[in-house]
DNA sequence: GATGAATGAGTATTCATTCAT
DNA sequence: GATGAATGAATACTCATTCAT
């Protein structure tokens, strides 16, 4: 984007996120310093996600951690930097976040799609969260190893998780035989684009509706269309 | 000392597309003039598409536009203009086209929803048309205004349509009694994902799954989840 | 996008002159950021004075003053602003120079007049000073703000000093009966008229009239003009 | 001031003022081109007057002149040019009308002076002419030529005229033995501060006293100091 | 480490000037 | 001759980045 900036790859650089969680954290000056990057993260992922990449100014992201405007620099050597680490940081906790609860047991492989639906819309729901796709939407062109890693990362693992599933239950005959991989595209369609809708319009519409009536009625309506035999205490 | 800028609402502003209504337009000089706004327009989008609102450069559209800098000015008093003539002219060709194919009669209500999936593939598939909801996504925050247009005229007729014909198709007893405003949400959305996932995974993604595919699989599987007994034919 | 410009009004800004009550002031960088204002107000009356408003460039500002474009901006946030700052900072001095000297005592009203001439020619033939009556002049019509702070701050309390003095000398018996409003205009007209004949004819002038000559020539002439009987060692 | 722009010199060029006083003008078409360098020059000198020379906008001329912004390059090669012409052409005007007022006879030379101020309130009170006075002084530093040429074709002839006068009261006894040189920048400085004083103040001046009043004590206090003995019937 | 003043390359916008019609 | 669309150099202002304190 800018001249003459250094463009490093996005996954080699680990200098920054250098946090001692196994240490006890004794000082509250210590303490302060250890959390310094991880505030300048918060400052930094808010801001982006309000303004895009282009429109944020380091300043309002220093304001915003409570900070110097040079301060940031002594833990991201750049804007795109510390864009990257975002991204990195919050995109890798919504995945461990997803994985550890698709991976929950369940009694049938609808009803695992169905609490999958609840967990993604619990994490995605979270402006907080949500503001990760938006970027990846926004910025992701002008960040190609962003949008690679998201897609590869998040989007892959993610995809692959749920298609494990789906092929499970059309092995065990409770889905219809479709393509896996379209299904769970199809699946996580209405989440993704409710979180969307979420961050885009609230500022401007007075009244919206609730997005857990809408991912209910989209798990009921996604596991009748796909499931062989309608389930049973279908409303 | 410096003029003040005209801001002007989104709607309001049709000074720009000063068509004659004559038909045989002569001179090379005047076809020109007359394309300029149209073409200007064109490089506009694609530049804002790619980039994003502030990464966008007036450079940049004015070569894409082959054209000179100082003459985007001509027709468009400044960068936050024109980003608003291009998503209020190309949405209101999106819509236009869309409400169109809506209209369209069917021997079902199932069969028109399933005509909707088809006309709104083609409509959101071209990248050009793709870029709108990414702009309103990407750059809504900024520009309230916009995002306001466009959840109004976009979205609320489109979902309006839609809620119709899922209200008709409940009143005939063709579908099942659900919340038609959550259902076209539902119904839109994978359609939606599959245009923002063009614009933001083709770049870096070797093979991709074609959307026809995942279009068709929605259909049949919205439709079945949609239906009271499911269609027929259905594979 | 673009952050309003603010638009403040001539009298009520004084954010800029943020000077620190303590005294002893240590390390030469501290030295500098404090005297930064006042050296770029002094490089701006140069240039302003020179070209004007229009034809200053920041960029000449900055080189005359030996910052950086961007520190100007540092102090004040346009060009208005720094032309708005330059004239209140210049123009406020010279009135109060100009009221202390007026108030010194003098055995006779003429020769408080006589002096006036004196203290007023030494303030306004300082060609930095002659620079305002200039400025407004020709800028003024474009900052009608400054126009009618000059008119009443500098011109209104100026004349009304001096028109007290030819009241109290009128009533002594000292003076002709005359309108004191209107003879005070006339009053100051040859020492204003002298200052702006300076700016604008010395660079083209090879051999000028040296300005205390004529200076003198008018105190006589008018207090010879004014007075009841002609002061007696007149020459 | 702009880079490349060809700089004439003051005097040499009459390509421009093409017109020809002694034909019968007959064509209402013929004579609207006639006039265009005339229209075009008043248009200019408003708009000069009322913004200076950098802030003058070719548009602006063009706007007030009722013609199109390409025909003004038709008579004047450029923006420099244009203001030359200006100033030249009222500056000649005003001389000459100026010259002619004071070549009248009067019984007595303090009379010749005090028509000399009826007369030169007059030319320079109308608005119109003023303005060359102030744009002289707010643009001449920009102008050398411009400066140089006033300085010499209208102070210098001006003065002349009236230092002459001068003399001649003097050696005939009627005026005290002053520098005539120095007497008659004084007299004619309140007329030019009259004059300025009304084009700059005016707008932000509710009530303002009349012109007339101010040169008609001017001529009475002046003459009284000039005079040997004190006019008769002096008020 | 932390600060924030200073820098200067970058960008939106203006406007004198040109020239095809 | 007249026009006004087009040009592009000029300029105010921004903001990522540096570095002396």
């Amino acid at each position: 984007m800018h001249p003459g900036r250094r463009k490093r790859t996005l996954m080699t650089d680990q200098s920054v996120t250098k946090r001692t969680p196994t240490m006890t954290e004794a000082s509250p000056r210590r303490r302060r310093k250890e959390a310094r990057p991880a505030e300048v993260l918060e400052a930094a992922l808010e801001t982006f996600a309000r303004k895009g990449f282009s429109a944020t100014r380091m300043d309002d992201v220093a304001a915003r951690a409570g900070i110097a405007k040079g301060t940031i620099y002594l833990y991201y050597p750049s804007k795109e930097a510390l864009f990257e680490a975002v991204v990195r940081e919050y995109l890798v906790e919504n995945i461990a976040r997803a994985e550890a609860a698709l991976a929950h047991p369940a009694p049938t492989h609808a009803e695992r799609l169905r609490r999958a639906v609840g967990i993604m819309g619990q994490v995605i729901l979270d402006p907080r969260r949500a503001a990760l796709p938006k970027l990846v939407l926004a910025d992701g062109g002008m960040f190609p190893e962003i949008a690679r890693f998201y897609r590869r990362e998040v989007v892959g693992r993610g995809l692959g998780l749920l298609a494990g599933i789906v092929r499970a239950g059309i092995a065990a005959g409770e889905f219809r035989p479709v393509d896996p991989e379209a299904a769970v595209r199809l699946f996580v369609s209405p989440i993704l684009i409710t979180a969307l809708w979420q961050i885009t319009f609230s500022p401007v519409e007075e009244h919206s509706m609730p997005p857990e009536t809408l991912l209910a009625l989209h798990a009921d309506l996604f596991l009748r269309g796909l499931c062989v035999s309608p389930p049973e205490g279908d409303r």
